[in-house]
DNA sequence: CGCTTTTGACCTGCGC
DNA sequence: GCGCAGGTCAAAAGCG
């Protein structure tokens, strides 16, 4: 996963629709912050921000916010590869096939020690062309590669 | 040689 | 109480 660099990739990476959005810094902007999803309604096809799992466990309702302990963020990144390297090293844990989606989920964890940040990824059901990555946590050193 | 990846099974939560 | 879905860990194999 060191074959290429993420400037490298011929997709566009991070500067997709929300340029304005990098992942892979702590004090990025949450989109998408536990389940009290943050949905405008005056806009719907303008971000390109999709809620996770819109409808998995529906009903009852969004339940009161859980201990909102972990920075979970969600990003909609125009790739074909769902291996987008964001400059830290995952080690992939384990492999999901959703419901929702026809598409298996990945499951990624930070290799660094102490570092505990998780990152999910899944490609759009709609959408192919597109990769969801969730990010939860917040890393706590310095990423080995330079970006 | 070290580390990462891969598939399956297991566990937990809650939904009905 | 049982079932479903999601999430995580584990052991083994492959590759650099």
């Amino acid at each position: 996963m060191d074959a290429y660099n993420p400037m490298s990739i011929p997709y566009s990476y991070k500067s997709v629709d929300q340029a304005s959005i990098v992942p892979e810094y702590p004090d990025y902007t949450p989109v998408y912050s536990s389940p009290a999803i943050e949905d405008h309604g005056s806009q719907s096809n303008g971000s390109s921000i999709t809620h996770l799992q819109g409808n998995n466990n529906g009903a009852t309702g969004i339940p009161q916010a859980r201990k909102a302990t972990k920075e979970k963020v969600a990003f909609k990144t125009k790739s074909q590869v769902e291996i987008l390297d964001d400059g830290f090293k995952w080690r992939k844990y384990g492999k999901k096939m959703v419901k929702n989606s026809p598409n298996p989920r990945n499951y990624y964890r930070c290799s660094a020690e102490g570092c505990s940040v998780k990152k999910r990824v899944e490609r759009d059901v709609e959408d192919a062309r597109y990769v969801i990555t969730t990010y939860e946590g917040v890393h706590n050193h310095q990423r080995p590669s330079n970006f």
